[in-house]
DNA sequence: ATGTACCTCTTTTTT
DNA sequence: AGAGGTACAT
């Protein structure tokens, strides 16, 4: 068989045995950079030369990006015909699939909308203000958060039986379900419910697929786990892979108990660590290696690679943020003026977005081409969030938050006092604000004017829904033709501050307008299933453009995992910025150690870490003290020096202006 | 309906 | 320091 030459020969005996493992549980522990990614594409296609329908395998992954990726490698193994048979997908992708078919037995209607975290703050910040009054000072960003804990561990967000939040809880997911909208956590719970209350869907969906993997399992939540124990079938035929050095999204409800506590969920799995390293070299996994002992909850796992020695790791202390950034963009410069080395093969690795500023003004001084990752995503734009929300409610009448923003977008002669009108009418007849503004009872209380524009209103809303509802309709064109009739241009124009943000606004819309073309002609799932996909997919602009762009990266720890880059720059590694001082207060201590650990094993070859004595925190200057961290990683892995030594100053105050000058001029001449 | 002044907050953010 | 949201005025 030619695959079993090309494929699975090409792996190490480790990941040879994880992938030839089809039946049972199992659990493959990926070090950083251990080739998990190939490990788990060729165990696919090794099943399907197995003569196991691709039909039956079922990969879950946590990004569309992930799966996207696993997509194309594991085609490049197999037929196409035989890939295209392949599930692979996120958990919420999968919940969504799983919904759509049997949402109805939990009392929803099958138009459900996903509601994104915007739309949820709006909905809360509704919610607060009537149960609770302007003055209150519970702010929704953090009822968002205690609510989707509590959706996560099934407990209520407060034990305090008076408080406000279990109220606010209540009143908005009661308030969900009459919009007939879910949020994030509600698909996996509503999945979960669905498959735990109904044995009909529940063996259908472990018949469906007999072969499941999940990729970064570490980042698994609880729901999630009951999930895929509800869909492995009988046979246990599942397969996580994961690293539990790696598990840095506790915060977002993972649970890492899930991997430390494999066995107690699954009996008896396989258990295959992968720990030979083909990323970095042995002076930097044994630095990462050094800290990352210091957690006591772990699986055991010690890296090594066939990369050589290497050089070893640079801790560097600043004066500041502004010398740290000088000096990191200065050798930055200078590898790749005097050395050759690309700006792609370089990143600037921080904790938290606002230490990328200073890098970036430094940057762009020297005219140094980079990519920030992270910002905005597309999807939030305002110009993008109308034609989403107008879209939204076409398919879903119910939904107040996506009618109330389009209801004066632009206004159309509804003011607000029309508005709160019909909010409490339908609060009063626990309907919705559309079918409260197409009462009869309600209208015939209101102006001759304000009637008029009502049903001006709903004639539009039901002429766009028909259309909408319409199977064949090409729903991108009917969004070109929306727009022109609301006259969104002039509306978008009004609202920007400058022609550039106009033009920018107004390319948003065009891309959005371009994304429902081509998913028009690639899918048969409609108008419904553009939205769910752009609800599931935040793609962040920045990214998109920046992705084929060449230039050094800007990225946090966080957004860094799965990455890696020849030469890594680690900086602002100060006590309380990492370890972040609220993580010290949440006692998640040990998951800080654990994203210092993603940074340092982003690096491939050359790896400096630095920290800064001052640092500006809210406008003033603050002392710091360097991480306490570094008291945990290896002196042998280090040079430890300052830049005032490096610099080789002499005594004299301006040496760092004069030195970076004489370095400009070298440069450029 | 649109502007403006003030007030608050400030970690990470796969869906 | 800076952004983003709110409240109040126009």
């Amino acid at each position: 068989m030619k695959f079993s030459k090309q494929g699975l020969l090409a792996l190490n005996p480790p990941q040879r045995a994880a992938a030839e493992q089809i039946h049972g549980p199992v659990l493959i522990l990926a070090g950083a950079g251990t080739g998990k990614t190939r490990t788990v594409t060729t165990r696919i296609a090794a099943m399907v030369h197995d003569e196991i329908p691709p039909s039956q395998i079922l990969a879950v992954t946590f990004t569309n990006k992930a799966a996207n990726e696993m997509r194309e490698r594991v085609a490049t193994m197999i037929e196409p015909e035989q890939a295209e048979q392949l599930t692979i997908s996120t958990f919420h992708s999968l919940c969504v699939r799983i919904l759509r078919t049997c949402i109805e037995r939990l009392g929803y209607k099958r138009t459900f909308t996903i509601y994104t975290q915007s739309d949820q703050l709006g909905l809360l910040r509704r919610i607060i203000v009537r149960l609770a009054g302007r003055d209150e000072n519970l702010d929704a960003k953090l009822a968002n958060t205690l609510i989707s804990q509590a959706k996560n561990t099934g407990k209520p967000p407060s034990d305090r039986e008076e408080a406000l939040i279990n109220d606010v809880y209540r009143a908005y997911q009661k308030e969900l379900k009459q919009l007939n909208a879910v949020d994030f956590d509600d698909l996996l719970i509503l999945a979960v419910r669905g498959l735990e209350e109904n044995p009909d869907i529940r063996r259908e969906w472990q018949r469906r697929y007999r072969f499941i993997m999940v990729d970064e399992f570490q980042d698994t939540n609880h729901l999630q786990m009951t999930l895929l124990r509800l869909i492995v079938g009988p046979e246990q035929n599942i397969c996580v892979v994961g690293d539990d050095d790696q598990s840095i999204y506790g915060w977002r409800g993972a649970d890492i108990t899930n991997i430390l506590e494999f066995e107690r969920h699954f009996s008896d799995p396989t258990v295959i660590k992968l720990e030979e390293n083909y990323r970095s070299t042995n002076a930097i996994l044994r630095l990462a290696n050094s800290l990352i002992r210091h957690n006591l909850n772990r699986r055991e796992k010690t890296l090594w690679s066939g990369k050589g020695e290497g050089e070893k790791t640079r801790l560097i202390s600043m004066p500041d943020a502004e010398t740290e950034a000088d000096f990191v963009v200065g050798e930055i410069l200078e590898k790749h003026r005097l050395r050759q080395r690309p700006y792609d093969d370089m990143a600037i690795l921080f904790r938290m977005n606002t230490q990328s500023r200073v890098m970036e003004e430094k940057l762009r001084e020297n005219q140094i081409p980079y990519k920030l990752i992270g910002g905005q995503s597309f999807y939030e734009r305002r110009e993008v969030k109308d034609v989403l929300a107008y879209l939204n409610l076409f398919l879903n009448h119910d939904d107040d938050i996506s009618l109330l923003r389009v209801i004066s977008t632009p206004p159309r002669g509804i003011g607000d006092g029309t508005i709160e009108l019909a909010t409490q009418f339908s609060i009063d007849h626990q309907i919705s604000i559309h079918a409260a503004i197409n009462d009869l009872e309600f209208l015939g209380a209101l102006s001759t004017r304000a009637q008029k524009s009502l049903l001006a209103f709903a004639e539009f809303l039901n002429r766009y829904a028909d259309i909408a509802a319409t199977k064949s309709a090409n729903y991108a064109e009917m969004t070109r033709e929306l727009l022109k009739e609301i006259d969104y241009d002039s509306f978008l124009r009004k609202g920007c501050k400058t022609d550039e943000e106009f033009d920018n606004r107004r390319r948003n819309v065009a891309e959005l307008i371009d994304g429902m073309h081509s998913h028009f002609e690639k899918s048969k799932r409609g108008l419904r299933g553009f939205l769910d996909s752009v609800a599931l997919m935040q793609d962040r602009e920045d990214e998109k453009k920046d992705a084929d762009g060449k230039g050094v990266s800007l990225i946090t720890m966080h957004a860094a995992k799965g990455l890696e880059f020849p030469v890594c720059y680690i900086i602002g590694v100060e006590e309380g910025i990492l370890p972040h001082s609220r993580s010290l207060e949440e006692g998640s201590r040990d998951e800080e150690r654990r994203l210092l650990y993603v940074g340092i094993t982003r690096a491939m070859q050359d790896l400096t870490i630095t920290w800064c004595h001052s640092r500006k925190r809210y406008g003033d200057k603050m002392p710091c003290m360097p991480s306490s961290f570094f008291r945990e990683l290896s002196k042998e892995e280090l040079i430890e020096s300052s830049y005032e030594t490096l610099s080789a100053a002499p005594a004299d105050e301006d040496f760092a202006a004069d030195y970076f000058a004489r370095m400009k001029e070298m440069l450029s001449g």
